[in-house]
DNA sequence: ATAATAACGAGA
DNA sequence: CTCGTTATTATC
């Protein structure tokens, strides 16, 4: 039933009047007579009979295709009972709207395939084995051989134990990674291998997806990869029709309007084609036959769902893998505590190139202090740069090679300077940067935290400050002039350059927008680390990473005269992981904080937000697991207040349901005020 | 939303 | 004890 309500979030009989039979399968819409309206509804299935005394007829099939499929049912019902949201909001991000016009240019020969995927469930439903997605042990129950399940083989085990007569894909790039050919034949074979990988600097990430797409395409299966935004979407694109030909897959993303969305959507469902590439409206593709779930940049926000229950892309995809013996690949430049998860709980096997490899693609990297007073060369003053900085850009620039510096977005966090001179206000204690908390707050220092009560002005012994923002456009114009006569671009949020030629130039690119070069860029500078670093967030460290790595790895090799350098205390934890190219080591020091500090993925923590007494209401009819800690209130926007729940991992699913079922407690007796439920929300504070 | 149903209370 | 009214709850 299409009504949000959670006390209705469950299936409802129908009879099915003569003249509707032939359409009414599984999968359809339909509309029923629900409580006295017309209200859209789902056909889920069909049965012989029913346990209720007396059934309405069903009203109407909307349209005789079966748009959803008996994999994606499975799967949304098993992402709302993770997220405590209800089946309808999951279907309402799994289908696209219909579009009448699209259907009727897809829909004239092949009717949907509702094989299932081989070595699918277990007849009642449950995973085929008892550990959850993310690893942990299904309430308490543990694996008890120290075996991946379905993670990657290793070489000796996978010799000689392949079935004939499948194609064998060349692993190309793959070969880099040792765990990485034993990775492919998994896909070919069509063995559920699941592998958490770390993309080497410099490495064609689509590439490499297509090179595993083409494998599970080899071995008869399909595919569903997501990335983050519509830049990622066209290379892999552009990639997946090298490897496999144009015609062989769709790409879906909400971004392409609502008439192409669909007919993708349909394409996939009829089995026009078997792999579906898309940002994460794709995650809950139907896709035939499906053998490899696969997610670019986790760690990437944009992979969080914003619409209820806020499903995350990468979660949904490991659900999905676990639902159906299905090959997952999580990738990226750096990786997610999440993704450290996966790895510590053996639910999936890492797939990283050896040292030596590492330390032959990754470009020279080094710190510099945030020194511009500091910079005697009339240049690098002028652009602000610390010397290190400048001379490395300068160095590059006069090889002929572009150099691609890395700023904040505009009005990202805002830098405090002194009123009266405009000199950036520094911290008396360490000289890091400092912030204004608030309009008429006391300045603090975004490095060691220290507050600047009574901060005077080491140039002009001014007392006042003033926010300033140094965004792409001033870093742009400074930069340029500091470089005469080399061309400057930029690429932001207006607009974002894909790729930049090989030759001299300056490319200031917002985090997540850097072009690629052709040739890779032989500097990359990373300004205003600090604003990364000092965010008030438990993934402030990871993010940062995540995004020095993504511009990083566009450098050369240090082989080749690739260098990178970050205006960043070198001794700062992000900053080593970044220097040693090891974002494995900080995802197993931030997992290992997590476990410390009680925070997700470390356990399950679920929010729930709105008016002061709602909340109080919900969580007092919640049922919640004995063990469950309820924290807070915080303040929350809009005069609401945020409390927290959070559970052991082992208690996950009995949270979710709990806060489900007190939401429907509610909604039941028509509570008016609303109520948010979030699980694993992005941001805790 | 709306209809069925349980709960309640006043008057016979 | 019954009728009429009002809260409650289920909605095929």
């Amino acid at each position: 039933m299409d009504v949000p309500l959670p006390h209705l979030d469950r299936p409802f009989d129908y009879l099915v009047p003569e003249a509707l039979d032939a359409d009414a399968r599984p999968g359809v819409r339909v509309k029923v007579r629900f409580a006295g309206q017309l209200v859209d509804g789902w056909l889920l299935e069909r049965a012989e009979s029913s346990e209720h005394p007396k059934l309405a007829y069903l009203e109407k099939v909307v349209s005789p295709v079966p748009v959803l499929s008996p994999e994606v049912a499975r799967l949304a019902r098993a992402v709302a009972d993770r997220y405590a949201g209800s089946l309808a909001d999951v279907l309402r991000l799994a289908v696209p709207p219909r579009h009448a016009r699209a259907e009727k240019a897809v829909t004239t020969d092949t009717p949907p395939n509702d094989e299932p995927a081989p070595g699918g469930t277990e007849p009642d439903g449950s995973p085929a084995d008892g550990t959850e997605p993310d690893g942990s042990p299904a309430d308490g129950t543990a694996t008890a051989d120290g075996t991946a399940p379905g993670g990657v083989p290793s070489e000796a085990a996978d010799a000689g134990a392949r079935p004939g007569g499948r194609a064998e894909v060349d692993p190309r790039g793959w070969r880099d990674y040792p765990a990485g050919p034993a990775l492919l034949r998994a896909l070919t074979d069509g063995r559920p291998a699941r592998a958490v990988w770390s993309a080497l600097p410099g490495e064609d990430w689509a590439d490499r997806y297509a090179d595993a797409v083409a494998a599970t395409v080899a071995g008869g299966r399909g595919a569903v990869v997501v990335v983050a935004d519509a830049r990622d979407l066209d290379r892999l694109d552009a990639a997946l029709t090298a490897v496999l030909g144009a015609g062989r897959h769709v790409r879906l993303a909400a971004a392409d309007g609502p008439a192409r969305r669909y007919r993708a959507f349909l394409t996939a469902r009829t089995g026009g084609v078997d792999v579906v590439i898309g940002t994460r409206a794709a995650m809950f593709a139907p896709v035939r036959r499906l053998g490899l779930v696969a997610i670019w940049d986790d760690g990437d926000d944009l992979h969080a769902e914003p619409r209820a229950p806020y499903p995350h892309a990468r979660d949904v995809l490991l659900t999905r893998a676990q639902l159906g013996d299905i090959a997952a690949v999580v990738g990226g430049y750096a990786r997610t505590a999440e993704a450290q998860l996966l790895v510590e709980t053996c639910w999936a096997r890492e797939v990283v190139a050896d040292r030596a490899v590492v330390r032959a693609r990754t470009p020279a990297l080094a710190p510099t202090g945030d020194d511009p007073q500091l910079a005697r060369d009339p240049g690098a003053a002028s652009a602000r740069l610390p010397t290190l900085a400048w001379t490395t850009a300068r160095d590059a620039l006069r090889a002929d090679l572009p150099v691609l510096v890395q700023v904040p977005r505009r009005g990202y966090v805002p830098s405090v300077a002194c009123a009266d001179c405009r000199a950036p206000a520094r911290c008396p204690h360490c000289a890091g940067p400092l912030a204004l908390p608030s309009a008429q707050g006391t300045p603090a220092c975004r490095w060691c935290g220290r507050v600047a009560a009574a901060y005077a002005c080491p140039e002009c012994g001014g007392r006042r400050l003033r926010a300033s923002v140094t965004g792409a456009r001033r870093t742009a114009e400074e930069l340029g002039r500091a470089f005469p006569g080399v061309p400057v671009r930029t690429s932001g949020r207006e607009e974002v350059l894909a790729t930049v030629p090989g030759g001299a130039g300056l490319v200031i690119a917002t985090p997540g927008a850097e072009p690629v070069a052709e040739g890779g860029y032989g500097a990359v500078l990373l300004l205003d680390s600090w604003a990364l670093l000092t965010r008030a967030d438990l993934r402030a460290g990871e993010e940062a990473l995540r995004r020095w790595m993504a511009a990083a790895a566009l450098a050369r090799p240090g082989t080749a005269g690739g260098r990178v350098v970050v205006v960043a205390d070198g001794a700062l934890a992000p900053v080593q992981a970044l220097l040693r190219w090891d974002s494995a080591w900080f995802a197993a020091r931030e997992l290992a904080e997590r476990r410390e500090l009680g925070f997700p993925p470390a356990v399950r923590m679920a929010s729930v937000t709105g008016a002061a007494e709602a909340v109080a209401d919900l969580l007092a009819g919640a049922r919640l697991p004995g063990d469950a800690e309820v924290l807070g209130p915080v303040p929350a926007d809009e005069g609401r207040e945020r409390m927290l729940v959070r559970v052991p991992r082992s208690r996950a699913a009995a949270m979710a349901e709990a806060l489900h079922a007190a939401a429907g407690q509610r909604s039941a007796r028509k509570a008016a005020d609303p109520v948010r439920l979030q699980v694993d929300p992005l941001t805790l504070f």
